[in-house]
Parts: C-alpha cells; structure tokens; sequence
DNA sequence: AATTAGAATTAGAATTATTCTAATTAAGGA
DNA sequence: TCCTTAATTAGAATAATTCTAATTCTAATT
C-alpha cells in the first residue's frame, strides 16, 4: 500500500497537537493512518521497521500507549486477542468477520443514544463505550 | 455468601443439560451461579477450593471452558484483563464502574435493536454482541 | 553553539494469564 | 466389575505486555 500522508502531515495532524512527535511516534502514527486495518503492535512494529530498522518493540508500545492517552488513537480488544489499534476516533464499534477475519468500523446511527438501547442505572456517566460484533456478511 | 443452591440443583439446572456434570464442574458451576459477581478464573479457583481444597487450576480453566462452550455460562473481557464470568445469559452489557471496580449486568431495552443504534453492513449475521460501558454512578 | 534537565528509546529480563503436555484418575455404559 | 473415553492434575510452556536500567534524544536556555 501506497503511503498517502507525509511526516509532516503526520506530526502536525490536530489529533497529536500537544503531544512531542518523535521520529518513532511519527512513523508508528504513519502506520496506523495510512493501513486502517486495525494493526496489533506486533503488526505496527513489522511495518514500522520497513522505514525505520532500529526502532524496538517496547518503543512501538510505548507510541501506542502515547498515542492512545493523548487520545489520538483507538485501543481495540476482541476477547483476550492481542490489542489493535485504531486511528478512527468517531464514535463506532467494531464488527470481526469471522468468514475473513477482518475487522470493520461500524458507525453509530445519526441520534441513536446508548441509552434508547439499555436500561442504565440511574445517574450513570459513561466514559467509555466499546461495541464488539462478531458474525458474518452476506456476499 | 451462604450458598443459595445445593449440588443437585447445580447439576439438574436446565442450563447444563447434555453437560456431563463432575464434581468439579459442578463447584465451579456452583461458585459462579452464588456469587454474581464476575469473578475472574482465579477468583473462582479460590472460591472452588474452599468447598474442594483438590482441585486444580487447570481444571476450574477446563471447567469454564466447558461450561461457556456449552452456553452455560458467559465469559467476558475488559480490554485486556483476565477473563471473567457470567452466568447471566439473558442478552446484556456490562457496566465497569470506576469508582468501585464493581461490575454491573445491563439489562437491553424491551424491544430495542442493535440495528436501531447501528449502521450494520449489509447481510450481516451477528453471532456475538460484546456491549462495554466504563464509568460511574452517581450516589 | 554548548549545556542541561527531562523525556523517550532501547534491549533484554520479568511478569502474568492462559494453554499445553503427559500421566493419572474418574465416569458411566456394557 | 470391566472397559473405553473423557476429565483432572501438576508442572512446563507460551505469548502479549510491562518493567528496568542504561543510553540517547529533544528542545529550551544560556
């Protein structure tokens, strides 16, 4: 896949405005734009290493923890699999294809709210929501 | 706690029928339908040996295993962390409240849809809904 | 341009939940 | 009771992630 999105682009993108990018963020960010496939670290570390041999696993995670805190970045988790990530910060879950393996974004419906769907408690605050599906498409 | 269930209607339940029920299974099982409280396999190992000094932990990991394979029984994960159990099956979510690490069942809304809320692809078959919600209650 | 203090990176060790292996034991039908 | 199969067990192995401690980088300030 063709990169479609420069270092610069990369480092000054308004999602890590605020956060210091190094040489090792940018091309661990890079990465995540540019293959929106919902990489493991493992993944991100393979594909880092194509432009930048010397970087190291514990730096990978630690980008993707930077990421993830500063909230440019989606940690993913199906079951206990291995953590993807996810450069998609609208609000959506995450459907995993088990025919193909893939995972896709679905969006949440244009004024659905949570809670139309389950009964809350009451005065509950939700600070995380995370929707996982697994299943198959037709076709 | 003191144990609402004894270990004949543990092995009668009807949601283990066609389960080979052996003793160990049904402490497990036991252990689980007492205390409602998400234990994770560990916990349920300390709480089995106490009725069942023996057992080991590989066998509370097989009789989860079994009892979830089976549909007896719901396993559930907060991002990484270890896997923890349910034995509620009607259709819900869970609620990780922050303040007090308890975790609450989330009961769906009579009559609501996840197609409601969702953009689902076209032709999909879910198998699986995983529904997450991190946050606090206020009170 | 040099200094410096704090942050980021690195390699490799450590951790931890879970799974695997191989041997033993138990269950339940013949 | 005997027999076959499945379940249990202890301990080793695995794998993702985190930790440690040393080094290097950044960027602000002199």
């Amino acid at each position: 896949m063709v990169n479609q999105l420069t270092d610069q682009d990369i480092a000054n993108h308004p999602k890590v405005k605020g956060l210091r990018m190094t040489r090792q963020r940018i091309e661990v960010y890079k990465v995540l734009m540019n293959f929106r496939d919902h990489p493991t670290a493992g993944e991100v570390f393979e594909r880092t290493k194509q432009n930048m041999p010397s970087i190291s696993l514990a730096t990978v995670y630690n980008c993707l923890e930077a990421l993830t805190e500063h909230g440019a970045v989606r940690q993913v988790n199906f079951e206990r699999e291995s953590s993807r990530y996810c450069p998609n910060l609208s609000e959506h879950g995450h459907f995993h294809d088990e025919a193909t393996g893939k995972i896709i974004d679905i969006p949440l419906k244009k004024g659905a709210s949570i809670s139309d769907f389950l009964e809350l408690p009451e005065g509950a605050q939700i600070s995380n929501l995370d929707i996982t599906l697994r299943g198959t498409v037709a076709g």
